[in-house]
Parts: C-alpha cells; sequence; structure tokens
RNA sequence: CGGGCAGUAGCGCAGGGGCUAGCGCGUCUGGUUCGGGACCAGAAGGUCGCGGGUUCAAUUCCCGCUUGCCCGACCA
C-alpha cells in the first residue's frame, strides 16, 4: 500500500475528548473516525487491524470445533417476547416497527436467533453437542458511551453458542473455549486475566470475564495475590469475620444529628462494626411473560464498617434492576432515613440483611425515630429477613479461601463466557430427544468477545510519546517503507521486491520531509520499518528498525526482503513463545 | 435520565452588539531545503450548530432545540 494513495491521513493533534492514549493515537493514526456517541467507523488501518484480530478469533474457533455461521442483526420482536428479554431489557435494546407495523428489534445479542435455528436443527441426542459461532455487528444503545471504541453502542463481536445433552457436555466445551480465549489474547499480546463474573442480562449461573487490567477500566477486579482468587466485584466474596456474643437486652438511646455510621460510631464511640448500617433501594420487577413491571422497596442491612454492592442486592431480591429509593418511599414503609432498621418497620418491602448484620451480636440500629437508635439489636429476635452477602468486596479485605488481604483493581472487559443451562432452550422449546425417547431442554452456553474494544485495549497497551507499538500479529501491516531518497527508481524497486516477497508492506512514497514522515510512521505503529536514505544506499545498505524495541540493524539491498521476512518471525515468535495453555 | 462543559475554516483554538471574524497546524501554487513534524513568498477555505426572541443592527445578549464531551445513574 502506498502512502500518497491512503485514504485516511494522520493528525497532529488529538481531537477534542480522545482522554486516554489509546484512543488518542488510533484516531491520529487514522485508524478510527467517529460519527456519532458511541459509533465508530473503521478505517483502512484500523479495518485491516480488526481483520487480523478477527481470524486469529476463527482460527482458535475452528481449533475447537466451531462452524462460523452469521446471523441478521434485525430481529423479529417475537423472539425476544418468547425469551421474555423483549420485557426484562430496558432501552439498550434498540426496537422499531417495519412498514407493516411487526415490532422488530436490533439484536445486541443472539441466543435467541440462534435458539431459533437451533430448535429446527435438533432434535434427537445424536446431533449434539454442537458449537457455532459468527462475529457480526451488534448495537446496545448503551446510555452512556465512552472512552473511543472501549465502550460503544455499535460494534463487531465474536459470539458462540454451544448446545449439549448434558452439564458434563457443557462443561467440556465450557473448558475448552477458557482456553481459546486465553490462546486468542496471547496471540495479540494482550495480557488478560479471567474472573468468575455476574450472569446479567444473559441468565444462567457459571460465568467468567476476560480482563485486561487497566486504570481507565470501569470494571473493578478482586484479586488475591496469595491463593489467586479473582472475581468482579459485582460477585466477589469476602471473609467475613464475626462478633458473636451473648444477646442483651434491646435498648433505645438518644443519638442526635447521628445520621451516617461515622457520626453514630463516633456519637458512641464504638466501632463500626458493632452498627448495622441502612440502605434503601427500589427494586423493578418484571414479569418475563407479560410484561407487566412492579416496583417495590427493598430495604438492605450490613455491618456498619462494609458497603452494599447493588449487584449482589438485586440478585438477592430478585429484582430486575435497582434505583435509589426516595424518602417517602422509605417513611411509606415506617422507616426513617438516617435512623432506619428494619425493627417495627411495616408494609410491602423486602428485606436483604448481609451476614455480616445476621451473624453479629448487640448491634447499634437505627430506631426508626428522628434521632434515636437502638444498642443491641438482634437479626431473627428483633427483625427478620432474607440472609444473602451483599458485601462489596474492597482492597484489603480478606480474600474468602485463603483469609489473606486481596487487591482491587480496574479492569477492562474483554470476553465473557456463560453457562447458560436452560434458560432460553427451556423459554423457546428447543428440546432434544434423548436414548428412552423423552424431550429434554438442551444445555447451552454463551461465549462473547468484543473485537473493537480488543483493538482499543491494544492500542492502550502497546503505546509511546510517539504513537502505536502494534504487535505484529495485529498490526495492519507488518513493515513500514520509508524512503527519503530523492531517487524514487530504486525505492520502487525495493518495494516491489518486498510486496512479490509476500511481504505485508505500507511505503511511504509521498513527497514530504524525513521528520513528517518518521512522526507518522512512529504514530501508525507498525512493527518493522525500512528506512532508505541516499548515504546508506550508496553503500547499498539499509536500515531496519523495530518499532517495540527502537533496534537498528543495517542489512544489504540484495538480503533485504529475505532478512525481512526473518524479522518477522522473531517478532511473531517474540509474541507467540509467550502462549502458555490456562485451563479452568 | 440527573449534573457540568462545549459547538466559530479540515484539526486544535482565540474573539466579540455594528466595520473585511482571527491565530497555529493542515491544504493549494512557486521557489529553496532534504535522516526526526524545514524555510521563504503568495493563495484558497467560514450561513460563527439549528430555530425563535430582544435590538436600528445578533456570530456576540436571552429562550428553546440539537449534537458532542466529562462526572454520576447505567453497562453483556
Amino acid at each position: 500500500m502506498r502512502m500518497s494513495n491512503m485514504f485516511s491521513r494522520t493528525l497532529r493533534e488529538a481531537p477534542q475528548g480522545a482522554e486516554s492514549k489509546g484512543y488518542e493515537y488510533l484516531l491520529r493514526a487514522g485508524y478510527i473516525k467517529q460519527l456519532g456517541a458511541g459509533i465508530f467507523s473503521l478505517l483502512p488501518l484500523g479495518f485491516k487491524s480488526t481483520k487480523k484480530i478477527e481470524n486469529i478469533i476463527r482460527e482458535e474457533m475452528d481449533r475447537i470445533g466451531g462452524q462460523e455461521i452469521l446471523m441478521p442483526v434485525v430481529n423479529p420482536a417475537d423472539l425476544w417476547k418468547e425469551s421474555g428479554r423483549y420485557y426484562s431489557i430496558d432501552k439498550e435494546l434498540a426496537r422499531f416497527k417495519d412498514r407493516v407495523g411487526r415490532d422488530m428489534v436490533l439484536a445486541m445479542t443472539h441466543e435467541e436467533a440462534v435458539t431459533d435455528i437451533a430448535r429446527a436443527e435438533i432434535d434427537s441426542y445424536k446431533r449434539l453437542p454442537l458449537f457455532v459461532y459468527q462475529i457480526q455487528t451488534k448495537f446496545r444503545d448503551d446510555p452512556r458511551p465512552r472512552a473511543g471504541l472501549i465502550r460503544v453502542r455499535e460494534f463487531t463481536m465474536k459470539d458462540a453458542y454451544s448446545f449439549d445433552r448434558d452439564q458434563e457436555g457443557l462443561e467440556k466445551i465450557y473448558r475448552d473455549n477458557y482456553r481459546a480465549y486465553f490462546r486468542i489474547y496471547d496471540r495479540c499480546g494482550l495480557p488478560s486475566i479471567a474472573v468468575s463474573s455476574d450472569t446479567g442480562m444473559m441468565g444462567g449461573k457459571v460465568a467468567h470475564e476476560y480482563m485486561y487490567l487497566s486504570p481507565i477500566g470501569e470494571d473493578t477486579i478482586i484479586i488475591c495475590p496469595h491463593c489467586g482468587y479473582t472475581a468482579n466485584r459485582q460477585i466477589a466474596k469476602i471473609y467475613k469475620e464475626y462478633e458473636k456474643e451473648e444477646a442483651k437486652p434491646i435498648e433505645k438511646v438518644e443519638t442526635p444529628h447521628a445520621k451516617t455510621i461515622d457520626d453514630l460510631a463516633s456519637f458512641l464511640n464504638i466501632d463500626a462494626k458493632k452498627t448495622c448500617k441502612a440502605v434503601f433501594m427500589v427494586g423493578s420487577f418484571i414479569n418475563d411473560k407479560t410484561g407487566e413491571e412492579e416496583d417495590k422497596l427493598i430495604a438492605a442491612f450490613i455491618r456498619g464498617d462494609l458497603e452494599v454492592e447493588e449487584a449482589k442486592l438485586q440478585h438477592a431480591a430478585g429484582a430486575n434492576s435497582l434505583r435509589p429509593a426516595h424518602e417517602e418511599e422509605i417513611r411509606e414503609c415506617g422507616m426513617v432515613p438516617g435512623f432506619a432498621s428494619a425493627i417495627g418497620a411495616k408494609g410491602n418491602f423486602i428485606t436483604i440483611v448481609d451476614e455480616s448484620a445476621a451473624y453479629s451480636s448487640n448491634l447499634v440500629a437505627g430506631a426508626n425515630e428522628e434521632g434515636y437508635h437502638y444498642i443491641n439489636t438482634n437479626f431473627k429476635r428483633d427483625y427478620d429477613g432474607i440472609v444473602a452477602d451483599i458485601a462489596s468486596a474492597r482492597d484489603g479485605h480478606l480474600c474468602p479461601h485463603c483469609h489473606k488481604p486481596m487487591e482491587a483493581k480496574k479492569g477492562i472487559e474483554i470476553g465473557n463466557i456463560f453457562q447458560l443451562g436452560t434458560k432460553y432452550s427451556e423459554a423457546m422449546n428447543c428440546t432434544f430427544q434423548d436414548e428412552t425417547g423423552a424431550q429434554k431442554p438442551v444445555i447451552m452456553g454463551c461465549y462473547g468477545i468484543g473485537v473493537g474494544r480488543l483493538l482499543a485495549c491494544l492500542a492502550e497497551e502497546y503505546n509511546d510519546e510517539g504513537g502505536l507499538k502494534m504487535p505484529i500479529t495485529v498490526a495492519p501491516y507488518d513493515v513500514h517503507l520509508v524512503s527519503l531518497v530523492k531517487d524514487t527508481e530504486v525505492a520502487e524497486k525495493i518495494y516491489e521486491s518486498l510486496l512479490e516477497s509476500g511481504i505485508d508492506v505500507l511505503y511511504d512514497d509521498r513527497k514530504e520531509s524525513a521528520g513528517v514522515k518518521f512522526a507518522d510512521a512512529d504514530l501508525i505503529g507498525l512493527p518493522i520499518r525500512i528506512t532508505l536514505g541516499n548515504r546508506s544506499l550508496k553503500e547499498g545498505k539499509v536500515e531496519v528498525k523495530l518499532r517495540s524495541t527502537g533496534e537498528i540493524t543495517s542489512y544489504d539491498i540484495a538480503d533485504l526482503a529475505k532478512e525481512i521476512k526473518e524479522e518477522i518471525s522473531k517478532e511473531k515468535a517474540k509474541i507467540l513463545d509467550n502462549i502458555v495453555d490456562k485451563n479452568l
């Protein structure tokens, strides 16, 4: 490819709003171009890089028996009504009517579509297992796109779906995917970790997320450096120690202005661990079959030294979504914000009590009266509710396995795998006949990777002051040929010879100064740069510089193609040699 | 959806109730340079986001809308 003919240009200055380095360079180097909030075009460089990533994904999916298909973005809404997600997913799912008034959706994932195909294809256990995947456009009307390709509304996703007759089969393909995902990230050169995760809107029980650790990440990951326990904060467990003692009689005390746990603890001169905190949310409960929606107050109680994790609370309550409760909604149930507990409360609300509060004795809790708290409150004796783990894991909390302090880190989710079970097969009647003639629901799994987000993470991981430093497995071209010579004939010949040797090369044949060409080469970040300069050319030599290390070597023109092929293999080996099978 | 900021040339920005709306970079022409974003001379390029209001006069002030960014709610 000749740069004189390239569709995109580089930008000297970062466009407004590019706050992360990776995003800034992708824009400035001309990989991507924004069209709207969370909507991007891939320009030739970005598209070429994306294709390389996609092909790595393809190869790894094929390796574990995946068959590639392609499903439509536009789905009839009826399928989504069958699964219930037409109702349970809010505005993130884009809906519209076609010309005759049929409800349609833009698929944000393809469980419904693939299950519709599968229920027609699968009739007998002899047809199982099956495993399909696609690399396709998704639209999710995210309320807050941000950080370039990190969080977008339209994006390319590899989504795969497995169909098995039993849990053992599902677990096998799940393990295959677990390993394949690491191979994909490793081959792209992207550092990644797997963490146990929430199942969110996908449903199902077991799930893992793959994370690229980065300060610009929006997810919080809890990691135990001692035993290796890792989980998304949304589900991360912590080891809680309880102070169990003889229950003392409950007593009301005056605590003026002590509305927060800090105030209360210092006023009574006690540890926050001896208090019970109340958190009020309103949960939305949606009937999957009818779409009917009901709001209900959720009163959550937790020991004063801990925080409530909303995702856990939402699960414990069985709600579709949560929002903070208004003061009136709390008062309607007989509780007083700032001085609240479940003691003496009444009305239609759900009480969720964290283990920390349920199993500790003699805690200070609100008296539901302005300016008063109870001391020595005890779960079961004084109030009741559903006991669950709703505590939010924080940096320094103890590991549930080895009881040593854990760390909190920020990460970007670059993939996820779910054991769906029968959520969709049951809802959509996707069954098979077993040896005994019984109809059973197919056991499903689903597996996703955001391709554009992967590119964004790579740009984040591989850059310096000059621009991108793309790993050779995902760089748009392997080689950047920079010609500084007046005599274009020599440069053209070298370009031709590289092409003939099958080398993927970007040729800077523009009439620009050396500085401009070098700056652009650094910005675009191809792994190997060949410089043709007048001086070295006279001696029959050219200079080869590696973007990753800055290492410079001089080669005879006669050997150039051969030597470059060698350099390419070495660059590839640097990445591929690091692949270690990681098993679940 | 709440809060904040912004929309002026391709990009980054300045300006300001009236006159020809500027600057840097980029672009075009000519010339000099030629291994790290060169220099000289000349030139092109703007419905100042859209609509309404105030005013003799609005790009500037006011209102509405819209688009984008940031924070939060949200997020497989």
